[in-house]
DNA sequence: GCCAACGTTGGC
DNA sequence: GCCAACGTTGGC
């Protein structure tokens, strides 16, 4: 099984949204890097952080399961749509999506900084100078540490 | 709102 | 294929 990490801004999609709608389409994924990932390496059940960024309080909020995976990412086709990709047509999609299932919302947001302090942590994807990436893989021990701070 | 870092675009 | 210009991300 394969960690990984997913952000969000909270203003438009929170774990509290998705605790609601207990499944959603991770759609709006417009790198390749990250829908490299979703498309050859995200399998169903593998298990992923919720991370809210460009917010008050960026950190982790919560856990998540892949429920389907990657599949067209269908709102590259709406012209009307804020993710309308003109070079991604039906018959040859150019993005994709996963479907993931709210699995829990910690008591607690573990913050960006905590994560910085954890020496078990330094070499994270997510905390390398510059990072971008909207969604990233996490090692399994670095999903251990992590999930013993609560 | 600022700005560093990065990805993408397009002219050559 | 290079690289300058531009747009976006995201912490602060």
């Amino acid at each position: 099984m394969n960690f990984w990490l997913f952000k969000s801004e909270p203003d438009a999609f929170s774990i509290d949204d998705l605790k609601q709608k207990k499944i959603e389409h991770w759609d709006g994924v417009r790198n390749y890097q990250a829908r490299n990932y979703m498309r050859d390496e995200m399998k169903q059940g593998d298990l992923g952080f919720f991370y809210h960024s460009s917010c008050k309080q960026p950190g982790i909020v919560g856990i998540i399961k892949i429920k389907r995976e990657a599949y067209a990412d269908f709102t590259s086709w709406d012209p009307e749509g804020d993710y309308y990709d003109p070079k991604s047509s039906v018959d040859n999609p150019r993005w994709v999506m996963v479907d993931v299932q709210f699995v829990k919302k910690f008591k607690r947001v573990i913050s960006l900084d905590e994560l910085k302090q954890n020496r078990k942590l330094q070499y994270m994807q997510l905390l390398k100078k510059g990072n971008r990436l909207s969604i990233m893989p996490v090692h399994a021990e670095e999903w251990e540490t992590i999930l013993a701070l609560l």
